[in-house]
DNA sequence: TCAGAATGATTTTTT
DNA sequence: ATCATTCTGA
């Protein structure tokens, strides 16, 4: 969470900025330069199949690079970035380089400097949307209202925030759970509304029809609190851009070259970022480079946002876009392809890629299928195959179990200590969001930035100092009144009578606490000041005092947390770092099997991958298919496909017949997904027949492919190719959301008349509305309040309010 | 203020 | 079944 203590000139990093740089004189990736005086080609391109390097070296207009599993997508960004930089079109600092992990923005970076050698430090714009987003905000603060040191918010902070609201509009806070309005306004934000934005449904369906009201109130704490949530950091630079076309012109002028990596994943707020940087009209600053690089197959986020529909709509936004497929892979075998391939062709509304490769050894193995009577069993079967392997002188380091819903993980750890199997968990409750880590990081946001209340409120009491809520009422009371910050009222209170004298010196003790550290920002060492504030807070002793298992752990977490701040030049600095990257590196020396859900697994690849559970009703997830249909179980196909494709060489899928959830035990069907599988391509396992009478029967008989050439979802697919932007995604009827009208036509008639589509809102007409008698198989009859998508919020008159889904009511 | 009891929710995850 | 959060009574 937090701050920047300095000035921000406004284009500090670089020189002239819009003017183009010469050739010569720019001073950058001197190495591809000299190498490109050699040769006639860089050597840089040398490796790249044609596809590949029409994508790097296509740098003017729109490019849509539509590139399949292990394609080289990653390979094709960073060397369009190098060759940018070796032609000399720009400086670094005017590329703008998106990513959506810190992970991707860093292994770019890690390659670019392998490339060009060292220019990368020059890359200011490199980054995530959301670290460039405060990096836009921190300049343009005041124009969003609030100040250039302002603290960004985890979700943690927004929730006690939010839960505060609550209960100041007289609600009952277990009724209206913060957590969930505050997924609410994360969604709201990631669609870029804004509070008057919001639909009246939504509104209406939080908090007795008050949710308008309490976003807006929530917006305006933040704004009181000099606060920034992560939804703020791409919704404020937006309003700016709107509003100041100015400082947007800047920026159009600054950001020759745009690269979003991706693509797929964009949501409706990032799309409009984007639309605004990228867009143009009639302006001398030249044409829209910008290249989106994605996989529409590889969608796997919509349930927080993403929008599959950018990356269809990408050449209507961008007229004359060049559209590129690499479909060529590097990574799988013929059958791992051929396996992915024919599933993911019973998806509909695809680009359409089939993804191929020259490899071919009849040794290669196919896909193979398991059956297991139980979850038990399953893990013992995939414990043994890997130590099968492993004998047989592979890493552990190349397998991986990739499972649906992380609760799957446990059967398997467990199972492997007993074997005494190295494994490691990707993903799972990360470094900073652990207790203790964020209790330690309150007081040092405390000592940083005195007016962070959510800090305080925080660890005022703990470890406990006899401070109560009757204490911290007091004191929010007394802030309120005097409009400051909780702490300076704190200082007021304590030289007044109205705590009792134990809290009053409780409360003196902490204020004299936090002065005396602050005094000590500028002159101690950071790492040294964190272990006084831990040390002379108490906090330290108190988890040493500690006798739960937890305890020692904890305390070894501090020390880990002391030590990775030796890496910054401030306190201040750590806090930002900490604020916009959560997570903390693991370790890779050691040779382990990895364990982690399919949604970590993007982007990653492993010579042999488990694929367990793939039952119906866990994958595809049983949710998914209530709370979205037949998007839900798209949705779900693709990650699948993500699952497959993450294969090099083998793959092993494992279904059960029985498996316990929430704690009881069920009998499961095999997932559909294994009926969609070709038979070419897959091979039942030995235990084949012995549960369940599942046998190749199952799978479809047809050649790879041959009937997907078939599917309505291919016929569009290939009329897209052609008639690119017409009917099937253009004019989709979707609640729009905004209309930015660039009416008159700029020179190259590059009119967008840009109506947003939000797809995955479900607009078909509801066939209940607010107001209907309705009956409910567990509820009983009661009146609808709302309606939101699938999802309706009815008043019952015996079991009172409730959010339920439209396929379980009737019509009274 | 705290420990033990009751309650409820339990896909996926980033920033 | 299990976990986390909240409530209740001492």
């Amino acid at each position: 969470m937090i701050h920047h203590g300095d000035d921000i000139p406004f284009f500090d990093d670089d020189e002239p900025g819009p003017v183009p740089p010469r050739r010569e004189g720019s001073g950058i990736a001197a190495r591809a330069m000299a190498a490109r005086r050699e040769t006639s080609v860089p050597d840089y391109l040398g490796g790249l199949n044609p596809e590949q390097r029409d994508a790097v070296v296509t740098t003017e207009g729109p490019l849509l690079v539509l590139a399949g599993a292990g394609t080289g997508k990653t390979r094709v960004l960073t060397t369009r970035i190098a060759h940018i930089l070796a032609s000399g079109n720009a400086y670094p600092s005017q590329i703008l380089a998106v990513t959506f992990t810190n992970k991707a923005a860093r292994e770019m970076k890690e390659r670019i400097g392998v490339l060009v050698g060292g220019a990368v430090e020059g890359m200011p714009w490199l980054g995530t949307f959301h670290s460039i987003g405060v990096k836009l905000l921190r300049r343009h603060a005041e124009l969003a209202g609030i100040r250039s040191d302002f603290t960004i918010l985890d979700t943690d902070d927004v929730i006690r925030l939010i839960k505060q609201l609550i209960q100041a509009e007289g609600l009952d806070d277990k009724r209206w759970p913060a957590r969930q309005f505050a997924s609410m306004i994360d969604g709201w934000k990631n669609k870029g509304l804004t509070p008057k934005d919001i639909p009246e449904g939504d509104a209406r369906a939080f908090g007795n029809g008050r949710g308008r009201k309490l976003y807006q109130a929530y917006q305006d704490r933040l704004k009181t609190l000099n606060a920034c949530d992560f939804g703020d950091l791409l919704l404020h630079p937006i309003h700016i851009f709107r509003q100041h076309p100015d400082v947007l012109k800047e920026y159009h002028k600054r950001f020759r070259y745009i690269l979003v990596d991706e693509y797929q994943d964009t949501n409706t707020a990032q799309y409009m970022w984007l639309r605004l940087l990228a867009q143009r009209p009639g302006h001398d600053t030249g044409p829209v480079n910008i290249c989106c690089v994605g996989d529409d197959d590889q969608s796997i986020y919509g349930w927080r946002g993403a929008e599959v529909d950018n990356i269809l709509r990408f050449e209507k936004d961008f007229p004359g876009a060049k559209v590129i497929r690499l479909e060529r892979n590097y990574r799988s075998t013929a059958h791992i392809l051929g396996a992915a391939g024919h599933l993911i062709a019973h998806n509909d509304g695809r680009l359409g890629k089939t993804l191929f490769t020259d490899r071919s050894d009849p040794d290669d193995a196919k896909v193979q299928v398991h059956a297991a009577w139980d979850s038990e069993e399953e893990a013992r079967a995939v414990g043994e195959e890997i130590e099968q392997l492993q004998r047989r002188g592979e890493q552990l380091n190349d397998m991986a179990i990739l499972v649906r819903a992380s609760f799957q993980m446990r059967e398997f750890e467990d199972r492997f200590v007993t074997l005494g199997l190295n494994y490691r968990v990707i993903g799972g409750p990360r470094f900073y969001e652990r207790l203790e880590i964020r209790d330690a990081m309150a007081y040092f946001r405390m000592v940083c930035q005195p007016a962070d209340d959510l800090a305080l409120e925080r660890i005022i009491n703990t470890p406990k100092r006899g401070l109560g809520e009757a204490s911290i009422r007091k004191l929010h009371d007394h802030a309120r009144d005097r409009n400051i910050p909780m702490l300076a009222a704190a200082r007021e209170l304590c030289d007044t009578d109205e705590m009792k004298p134990k809290a009053r010196k409780a409360l003196y003790d902490v204020v004299t606490h936090f002065d005396r550290w602050q005094g000590l920002l500028e002159t101690t060492p950071h790492t040294e000041l964190a272990e006084t504030i831990l040390d002379e807070s108490g906090y330290t002793e108190m988890w040493q005092n500690d006798r739960s298992a937890e305890a020692p752990g904890r305390l070894e977490n501090l020390k880990e947390l002391i030590r990775s701040m030796e890496g910054f030049e401030s306190l201040r600095g750590f806090l930002e770092h900490v604020s916009l990257v959560m997570d903390a590196e693991q370790n890779e020396d050691l040779d382990a099997v990895s364990i982690m859900t399919l949604h970590s697994a993007k982007g990653l690849e492993f010579k042999t991958v488990f694929l367990p559970g793939w039952e119906e009703g866990l994958f595809p997830h049983q949710r998914a298919l209530d709370e979205s249909g037949r998007a839900g179980l798209e949705e779900e196909r693709r990650l699948a496909y993500v699952g497959l494709t993450r294969a090099k060489r083998n793959c092993h899928i494992w279904f059960v017949s029985n498996r316990r959830i929430h704690g009881l035990w069920q009998s499961t069907m095999p997932s559909r997904f294994l009926d969609e599988l070709p038979t070419d391509h897959v091979e039942v396992g030995e235990t084949e027949m012995s549960y369940g009478g599942y046998g190749q029967s199952r799978f479809d008989r047809a050649e790879p492919f041959a009937n997907s050439y078939g599917t309505p979802g291919w016929k569009r697919a290939q009329s897209h190719r052609s008639d690119a932007t017409r009917d099937n995604w253009g004019t989709r009827s979707g609640h729009q959301v905004e209309r930015i009208g660039y009416g008159e036509s700029g020179p190259s008639g590059k009119t967008i008349e840009g109506e947003l589509v939000a797809r995955s809102v479900e607009t078909t007409p509801s066939r209940f509305a607010p107001g209907d008698r309705v009956f409910h198989m567990k509820f009983g009859n009661g009146n609808i309040v709302a309606i939101e998508g699938n999802k309706l919020t009815i008043d019952f008159d015996k079991a009172g309010r409730k959010r339920v889904l439209e396929g379980f009511i009737q019509p009274v």
